[in-house]
DNA sequence: TTCTTCATCTCGAAA
DNA sequence: TTTCGAGGTGAAGAA
């Protein structure tokens, strides 16, 4: 990049004109953007193929890229960081190419027309500070056991077991096993299976004798979750995540 | 719009400027893009909160907004489609916001210089084809039967169950009832869940002396995933989905 | 590398 | 609207 532009842009750019500026912002690691008239074609784990649209195209200086519409949150076509973008000129047309290997996935962008293509230089030096999440919710709970029930001990986080790792074991105010499966949001019937992987795990895993409850700590469940609890004799208490 | 220009774009605008651009841009249904130094405030369904950096923000037509830094496939932060965009002016700095309600969510990204600005106009009349999805592995699955073992008929798909829809619902050579979960990739232990709560439920629901078999079928299983399908008495067979 | 699980998951379909 | 499961899920942390 120059010092003093941090942004190189062209507006209905000839095809050539348009390759030289993307070749130079992938060279010197400018997150590179296109919009114009294009069709898409991927294969890799699975293929798809996108007739002529307005699309917007984002090629990051980590390998990522990005073919968004005007709809949507989520991008149509992509391609993971780690992949080496390429540009070149095939019948008039500028063509973008994004590939990796492991898995091989190849993703081409065939522009008929680009409306406009640009080239950012800039830093990001900060981290996302984000709360409410899982972890904010189980050091909720370390810092205030009885919000499980009265008399419950955190012992560890993570424990293993042979089914995986359990959010927070613990022992109950009688001395029994406590697994305590924990959800930022409303659970389904995938989180009472997965707590009762670990109660199951963990019965084979102790001795006989020993009793295990399986306690899904979540803000609410849905009926279906809540059957699947009863037949299996797990049970709920309904915690928030905190941070708000 | 204009016939004429697509596209609209200023480069280092004075706040004012950029204001007027993003303002007709989201009136008229234009795709908006800045890029600059700015902060962005997140609350919602979670909370947070990043520092001064240069980003690129994105906000659809449809109300979805996207803010990317230049690394990572996914947005450090976000506004799914469905929201009301605004931009104001404070101090001197572009402010952009994105809210909606049930659940009250709210974007807000400052920015302290903006170093691009554009809005562009286009259509895309065109869906996306895929394939090599799980669909395509069922279609796979009716044609051939036989893929899952000699024998197998399938009877019904999407079968409905008090724990959810069975993906092929079907019998075996010796009239005993099969529940056949599909994956198109690789599967773990939620897999096998998923499975095992199908079984269960129609070993309920169906007369007691009937025999119901679980079949997984996947392109292949972890290890955990194996030994879990073995503790609950369920069967894997391997197939890859169709498609590349 | 593979495995496992979280995610402001998103998205679509169905009830 | 909520529920449920698929996804080219992505991303992080651990083995």
């Amino acid at each position: 990049m120059t010092a003093d532009r941090a942004v190189e842009t062209l507006s209905y750019p000839a095809p050539a004109t348009a390759l030289d500026l993307v070749e130079r912002g992938l060279e010197r690691g400018a997150l590179v953007t296109l919009f114009g008239t294009c069709t898409v074609e991927y294969e890799g784990r699975a293929a798809s193929s996108l007739g002529p649209g307005d699309r917007h195209v984002m090629l990051k200086p980590d390998g990522a890229a990005l073919v968004h519409t005007d709809e949507g949150q989520q991008p149509v076509n992509w391609q993971p960081p780690g992949c080496d973008h390429a540009v070149a000129l095939a019948d008039d047309a500028l063509v973008v190419t994004s590939d990796r290997s492991t898995p091989d996935e190849h993703l081409e962008v065939t522009f008929e027309t680009v409306t406009h293509a640009a080239a950012f230089d800039g830093t990001d030096p900060e981290d996302l500070a984000l709360t409410g999440t899982e972890a904010d919710l189980k050091d909720r709970i370390l810092e205030d056991p009885a919000l499980v029930e009265a008399g419950f001990t955190p012992l560890a986080t993570e424990r293993e077991t042979p089914a995986g790792a359990v959010d927070i074991y613990g022992e109950d105010d009688a001395g029994r096993t406590v697994v305590v499966e924990l959800k930022r949001r409303r659970v389904g019937p995938d989180a009472v299976g997965q707590l009762d992987r670990y109660v199951g795990a963990l019965r084979r895993d102790l001795h006989a004798d020993t009793d295990v409850r399986g306690i899904l700590v979540a803000p609410s469940v849905t009926d279906r979750a809540r059957q699947l609890l009863a037949e299996k004799g797990l049970e709920f208490v309904a915690v928030e995540p905190p941070g708000r």
